[in-house]
RNA sequence: GCCCCCAUCGUCUAGAGGCCUAGGACACCGGCUUUUCAAGCCGGCGACACGGGUUCGAAUCCCGUUGGGGGCGCCA
């Protein structure tokens, strides 16, 4: 009678999903699905001064987003529910009302500064770390009541078992932690919301949890947490702690990052706060200042706005960054698995349920791993390349839909699909816009790239400019304007001037976009239509010849 | 400071005493292809942190050093 594994992601709402924090639900996710258990998810919003409106929402859209969908949680209806753990206050407080009366844990009322007074006396005396040091005496229901009427915090404290624990780890083996280390945690707070490891234990036990993967940082938690399930007369699940994930740079992968990349930026740039507001949108001075003084961070969107203002790349930090950077949901699955777990054999591209046939925990590494983003970027170029036409069609779409209106948001799926065609060989759905995204915008708001505009119009005498003046009436006269005649024309008329398929090329391309990319030529040309190809040539060439004349 | 965890190419990793002249992937470098940007193809560079043991034999086992990480909250 096998009992029915039973694995859980517990975030707390903060923001959007976070890859380690996806990392920690993947895994959870594959192990429930390799032994036939179930994945719950639980939102674990117990501090009310962290809670961020919307975020479980946000939260769930992501993990979905991934394909980690679960058994039981919010809006999915389980036994064990409700799933946000706001709502379950009732079993929390009847849980540290039976510690209590089973004298298992004890009332305390000192102040934060009375706290910190003993820690400061403890060092002075030369203790070796800090403890919470047991009373010799326990306050009365009554003396807590007064206390309370009185004004002052008081909390529930568990009575820590004096002994060393071990933790069975099914990753790191088995883990010794020493009695000194231990102590009196608190697990109900004075604002009357239990702590982290009293609820997480309390849920555990009541959602029958059989195994608990979480990040390596909680290790040292986890005695606290088997002294409760033991005190609960519950069964202690099997732990396993995962490695840690860090930028490249070997810092921690935090949404700060993104500010700072910002804020950088905008100190680089010299801009006065009034003018930062402006770009990002927002109308708050105050705000503005205190992030420059790396005081807050600021809104997702308002960053985002900066960031494009001051032409620097936001790193992508969080699972929605990735989606808006335009990188496909089963590849960021593939490559955060490998991220501490190998399958022993060379295979790397994994779809969702190879990873969940494949996956098991003994095949998890100890070592943290830090978090390549050019591995990623080479792991959804290529399946990209490999994807079914479908099936890029419609992740395409889904990073249109998360984007701000660009010049291809409005197109229709037959145009989307052929752009995709058009763009082979293109690495985030980004690369489209940067590719076609001046095919789809007035021939006004084109710019010009001047290097490109040297190097391939006026370079040489003008020899680009002179190949866009005979080219032009030919393609005024072509009769057949499509990618198959334009391409023919294109070459006919390079082998006629003894000229390389560049030095016609590139001229027309930098005519056309400004710049020098786009798709081949012919069909770049084929997009934009006879009329707007030959207004945006004229333009080109009054612009080149503004240009050759301020350069005398 | 105290406690805990970890240690193979720049990065992710394979490796559970002889199969290791240490394998793969990404990055990097060189070349090919080329109508730009990408993509693609071929080749190359590149690691067992250090010091002691154990053993006929050590990347693999033990000890120490060093380095990295985590924890020491009425945050989770």
């Amino acid at each position: 009678m096998a009992e029915i594994v039973r694995t859980r992601f517990a975030p707390s709402p903060t923001g959007y999903l976070h890859v380690g924090g996806a990392r920690t639900a993947l895994f959870n996710y594959l192990l429930a699905r390799r032994l036939g258990g179930r994945f719950i998810l639980r939102i674990e919003d117990t501090d009310q001064t962290r809670n961020i409106e919307a975020a479980d929402a946000k939260l769930m859209e992501d993990l979905r987003w991934l394909g980690l969908t679960w058994d039981e949680g919010p809006e999915v209806e389980g036994p064990y529910g409700p799933y946000h753990q706001s709502q379950r206050r009732a079993l929390y407080d009847e849980h540290a009302r039976r510690l209590l009366d089973a004298g298992l844990a004890y009332y305390a009322m000192e102040t934060r500064e009375e706290l910190e007074a003993l820690r400061r006396a403890a060092v002075q005396r030369g203790d070796k770390g800090y403890r919470y040091a047991r009373p010799t005496r326990f306050p009365s229901e009554s003396e807590a009541r007064a206390a309370r009427d009185a004004g002052r915090p008081v909390v529930i404290r568990f009575k820590m078992p004096e002994r060393d624990f071990v933790v069975p780890d099914r990753i790191l083996g088995e883990v010794t932690i020493r009695a000194a280390e231990l102590s009196d945690f608190v697990l109900m707070k004075a604002d009357g919301w239990p702590t982290y490891h009293f609820a997480v234990v309390v849920d555990d036990a009541a959602m029958k949890i059989t195994h608990v993967l979480r990040g390596q940082e909680h290790l040292m938690n986890t005695p606290n947490h088997i002294a409760l399930f033991e005190a609960f007369g519950a069964p202690v699940p099997q732990f396993a702690h995962l490695p840690i994930i860090f930028n490249m740079n070997g810092t921690k992968m935090s949404k700060r990052e993104k500010d700072k990349v910002v804020r950088d930026a905008a100190r680089a740039a010299g801009l006065a706060d009034e003018r930062l507001g402006a770009l990002a949108g927002l109308h708050d001075a105050e705000l503005v200042r205190a992030w420059r003084a790396e005081q807050t961070q600021l809104p997702g969107d308002a960053l985002a706005r900066l960031a494009r203002a001051l032409h620097v790349t936001v790193p992508e930090i969080e699972i929605h960054d990735f989606r808006r950077s335009g990188y496909l949901p089963e590849v960021l699955v593939n490559f955060i698995a490998l991220l501490g777990w190998n399958p022993g054999t060379p295979q790397e591209r994994f779809t969702l349920d190879e990873l969940c046939a494949a996956f098991s925990l003994e095949r998890v590494g100890k070592t943290n791993a830090k978090f390549d983003r050019e591995k990623l970027l080479a792991f959804n170029t290529a399946a990209l390349a490999a994807a079914e036409p479908a099936r890029k069609l419609a992740a395409f779409r889904d990073w249109l839909a998360v984007n701000e209106r660009g010049p291809l948001t409005e197109l229709d799926d037959a145009t989307r699909a052929h752009l995709i065609e058009l763009c082979r060989g293109f690495r985030t759905f980004a690369d489209i816009e940067l590719k076609c995204g001046a095919l789809f915008v007035p021939d006004q708001a084109i710019e010009y790239d001047e290097k490109a505009v040297k190097q391939h119009l006026l370079k040489g005498a003008g020899q680009g400019v002179a190949v866009l003046r005979e080219l032009r009436p030919r393609l005024a006269a072509l009769s057949d304007w499509t990618a198959a005649a334009l391409d023919v024309a294109v070459r006919a008329f390079a082998d006629e001037r003894q000229l390389g398929l560049g030095k016609v090329a590139q001229p027309l391309r930098v005519a056309v976009t400004g710049t020098t990319i786009s798709p081949q030529i012919s069909d770049t040309l084929a997009l934009l239509g006879r009329e707007r190809t030959l207004a945006r040539i004229d333009r080109a060439l009054t612009h080149a010849a503004a240009s050759t004349r301020e350069a005398v």
